[in-house]
Parts: C-alpha cells; sequence; structure tokens
RNA sequence: UCCGGUGUAGCUCAACCGGCAGAGCGGGUGGCUGUUAACCACUAGGUUGUAGGUUCGAGUCCUACCACCGGAGCCA
C-alpha cells in the first residue's frame, strides 16, 4: 500500500511509491505517453504514464481526461531534471473520481471580467494561489508580531450604532426595530480596549460604502488595528515601522516560490530599511509643489499626490500633522501647532500609497467634545466612548493597516480586487 | 456621481470607405515514447450587449439603455 503524500513534500518520498489525490491542471500527450499535470493545492508535479504500464482501458480515459477532473495517481517518485520542479511521479495505478465538464478557464489570456465572473474557479490557478499564499503569510506575521509584543486580541463588533467618520460611507442594515450600520474601523471599540489590557489589536473586515472605483478600493476590506495606552505618535510610528519589516522578512524567507510564481522583483522588498522616512505635512506639500502637483496646500493628499512623494523613496514614508479639519474628529491636536493633527499616513514605496492610518488620539474630555460637535456627529452615540477621558484618561495612539494594499504593495499587484479571495467592489457581489 | 474607453464563437481578438462574419486558443476525432501554454491533420461552434432609427444593404453610421474596463473625488 503506498503512502499518502502532499505534492509539496514528494521530495522526501523519492525512489518510494506514492498516492497523490488532486486535479488535473494540464495534460500534454505523445503517443503511448501521457503527461498528466497534477496539483492539490500543495503544489504542483507531473505524472509520467506509459501505455505498457497500466491497463489499455485506464490509459483510454487518461488520454480524454478533462481540465480539473479529479483523481488519485499512485506510482514512483523520481528525480528528473526534464520534470518541472525536479522531480515526477511514475504512475502505475490511476483513479478518477470525477470528469470535470469543460473548464472555463484555459491556459491563454482572459479578460478581468471573465475572470472574476469565475473567480471562485480562479482561485485554482497559480498566480492567484500564489497571492493567496502571500496574503495568508502576511496575515500570520501580523498575528505574530503584535502576539510576540504581549498586545491582546480584542475582537470589534461588526454591528455598530454610529459612524466614527460620518454615516455617508456605511452600509446600512436593519437591526429589529432600529438601524445599525456594518463598522468601517474598530478603533474606537480598541480605545477602551487598550485602557483594560493595555495593549490590545483587531483583525476583522470593515465596511465602506463608498462609491469608489479605483484599484485601490473594495467596498469589503480587512484591516488589522492596534491600540496601545501610553503612547504617543512617535512609539505609534515605531510600532508600524516594527510591524512592516517583521511582515516583510516573513514573506521574504518563506514565501520566495510564490514571489517567483507572480514574477515578482523582490529587490524593491529587500532595500526596505528602518528607519522609514518621517516627513511633516509642510515638507510632502513642498515635494509636491516641486514636482508640479496640482496639490492645494490645505487639503488632503490626493492618490496620485500619494504616488509622488512615495515613489520617491526606497522604504514607507510616513506623513505626520496634516491639517486638523481633513482628519477625523478623534485625531489630538498638536500642542505646538493647533491647527495640525498627531496623525500619521504610511505610504508603500512604488507608488502604491496609502496603507497605514494612524495616530495619536484626543485624550482630553472637553476637547474631544468640543471636536464632537464642530463635526456635527450625534453626541449620544459616543458617550461611551467619551467614558474612555472620564476614567484614568491617558495619552494613547494606534493605527490601521489594510491588509488587501498592503498585500497588493507586497505582490507587485496593480489591483487589489486580487488580493483577497471574494472580493467585494462597487459593482460586484458575485461569486 | 463625473470624465474617457470597450462590447463580434466557450476565451482572446480581426473584419479597410457601409457590401459573402474570420483567426488563434479551448472542445471533438485521429496520429506521435519526454511533453513543459507540445506538435501535425481533420472537425463542430454565431440573434455581432439590448431596443429602436438611417439605408437597396448595418458588426460598421445615429439615438437611448445595459454591462464591463481605466481614471477622478473619498479613503485603508
Amino acid at each position: 500500500m503506498a503512502a499518502k503524500a502532499f505534492i509539496s513534500e514528494l521530495k522526501n518520498y523519492i525512489g518510494q511509491e506514492v498516492t497523490i489525490s488532486g486535479w488535473l491542471y494540464n495534460k500534454t500527450g505523445k503517443g503511448k505517453l501521457l503527461f498528466l499535470m497534477v496539483r492539490d493545492g500543495s503544489g504542483i508535479v507531473q505524472a509520467v504514464l506509459f501505455k505498457n504500464d497500466v491497463s489499455e482501458e485506464v490509459f483510454e480515459k487518461c488520454q480524454h481526461l478533462t481540465m480539473e477532473s479529479s483523481l488519485h495517481i499512485t506510482g514512483l517518485v523520481a528525480e528528473d531534471k526534464r520534470a518541472k520542479g525536479g522531480c515526477e511521479i511514475q504512475a502505475k495505478a490511476i483513479q478518477i473520481v470525477h470528469i470535470a465538464d469543460e473548464y472555463p478557464i484555459t491556459p491563454k489570456e482572459h479578460g478581468t471580467d471573465f475572470l472574476m465572473d469565475n473567480r471562485h474557479l480562479w482561485l485554482r490557478s497559480s498566480k492567484q494561489h500564489a497571492i493567496l499564499k502571500i496574503r495568508h503569510e502576511i496575515i500570520k506575521a501580523c498575528r505574530d508580531y503584535f502576539d510576540g509584543l504581549n498586545f491582546t486580541l480584542l475582537d470589534a463588533p461588526i454591528f455598530t450604532p454610529a459612524a466614527c467618520e460620518g454615516t455617508t460611507n456605511l452600509f446600512e442594515v436593519n437591526y429589529f426595530d432600529e438601524k445599525a450600520y456594518l463598522t468601517q474601523s474598530g478603533q474606537l471599540y480598541m480605545e477602551p480596549g487598550a485602557m483594560a489590557f493595555g495593549k490590545v489589536y483587531c483583525f476583522g473586515p470593515t465596511f465602506r460604502a463608498e462609491k469608489s472605483k479605483t484599484r485601490r478600493h473594495l467596498t469589503e476590506f480587512w484591516m488589522v488595528e492596534p491600540e496601545v495606552a501610553f503612547c504617543d505618535l512617535n512609539q505609534d510610528m515605531d510600532l508600524a515601522e516594527g510591524l512592516i519589516m517583521f511582515i516583510l522578512n516573513r514573506v521574504l524567507e518563506n514565501r520566495r516560490d510564490e514571489f517567483q510564481i507572480i514574477e515578482r522583483d523582490i529587490t524593491p522588498l529587500e532595500k526596505v530599511k528602518k528607519p522609514f522616512p518621517r516627513i511633516d505635512y509642510d515638507e510632502a506639500a513642498k515635494i509636491l509643489k516641486e514636482a508640479g502637483s496640482e496639490f492645494v496646500y490645505g487639503d488632503d493628499l490626493g492618490g496620485g499626490d500619494e504616488t509622488i512623494i512615495s515613489e520617491k523613496y526606497d522604504s514607507p514614508v510616513m506623513v505626520t500633522h496634516y491639517p486638523a479639519n481633513v482628519k477625523a474628529f478623534y485625531m489630538k491636536n498638536d500642542p505646538q501647532r493647533p491647527d495640525r493633527v498627531l496623525c500619521v499616513d504610511m505610504l508603500a514605496p512604488e507608488g502604491y500609497g496609502e496603507i497605514i492610518g494612524g495616530g495619536q488620539r484626543e485624550d482630553d474630555y472637553e476637547t474631544l467634545v468640543k471636536k464632537i460637535e464642530y463635526h456635527k456627529l450625534p453626541m449620544d452615540a459616543f458617550k461611551w466612548y467619551l467614558d474612555v477621558r472620564k476614567y484614568g484618561s491617558v495619552p494613547h495612539a494606534g493605527f490601521g493597516m489594510g491588509i488587501e494594499r498592503t498585500v497588493a504593495w507586497i505582490c507587485g499587484r496593480s489591483h487589489v480586487r486580487e488580493t483577497i479571495p471574494y472580493p467585494r467592489m462597487l459593482y460586484r457581489l458575485y461569486p
């Protein structure tokens, strides 16, 4: 009885007989010789089938086997330079589990719309598979980083009663007899959490009903959001910088094969070094002016502006101290310059733009009340949030990192839609 | 929501000035003992996004709508 093996570990079975179970990825023939490329989710290997080694019936069936048909293959694992990956299976027995219908995705080119309609099948393709393996590695690295620093995972709710940055971008849902909204950030819930646990983070999906149709937007995306008590803007930036370095080290160590599959040139990733450049809003404005941007001083940075700035550096750049009126109400004003806030946006290199937004939170009760009034937000809804400033208020800070934008940068993909298994976009809710 | 673009075979695309709707891939059949997106031969496959209009004649021109792509604003 042959041992069951995964394709990724076949190198350990050279000279032995194994059984692999998977799907037919591609097939080529040469008369009495048949090559079956088989994938099992862990990798791809070619099985070689000689007509004389199996029954006439099995060979006949395999000759007509359709793409993505499922099967068990038993045979000897052998090293062979002619095989991709360096080893192959010399098939002795093949058991067909299911003969697939004509598979819509072929090795030739396809359009985005067609592939997105077939997203559930596209996941099987090697590049999509590799991107999602890297996504997995990045997510695991985020958790390991914060867990290693003794953060506590504190999940934030998905249903929320009110917005933290206005209601126009929120998805409204019926919640029995009242209205609720899908969360657009867990931050407001992390702040009280930081007062209870010191260092916390949440990791989950967030929802924004923005009618944006760009390569950087999804209506449902994942964020990791740490929040730390007794923390100022600079310490917050140190934490963010450490997270990015931790992630990069992990993917460069563990995901070389996947980078090769997606043809990502990793030299830009290897160039990223601490400390990341830190510039304030005025310096950013100067860079944009010199670059001839149509940027208006006092406004938020546009997508194109972020690209101009991030392309100037090898490492992610942190832009701080934005004008208070372009940022959210909870940000703490700079005591040195009250029209500015103690915030930070991290812009990824190679023109990828913002992947992290965060900063120090307003910790004074009266000031925060005035800000909520100024932004015309419903005071009742923030009563619990204000309590953080009533019972032992301390300086605290945090940030949110968008997973899909981070994956898009690290994988060198132009669009975030390939960095999440099932993207939700303005005009796509299916599959 | 605004600006620009594209809709032709299962997929990716051709079709000149308005004049017989075509190729490659994929599918099917057959051939080939080392293929890597194999190769060779044969073969099936079409309401040209939808509705209307102009014309002897529309894939092609006009109008509206729909779908998608790229960009803007907003944001991670």
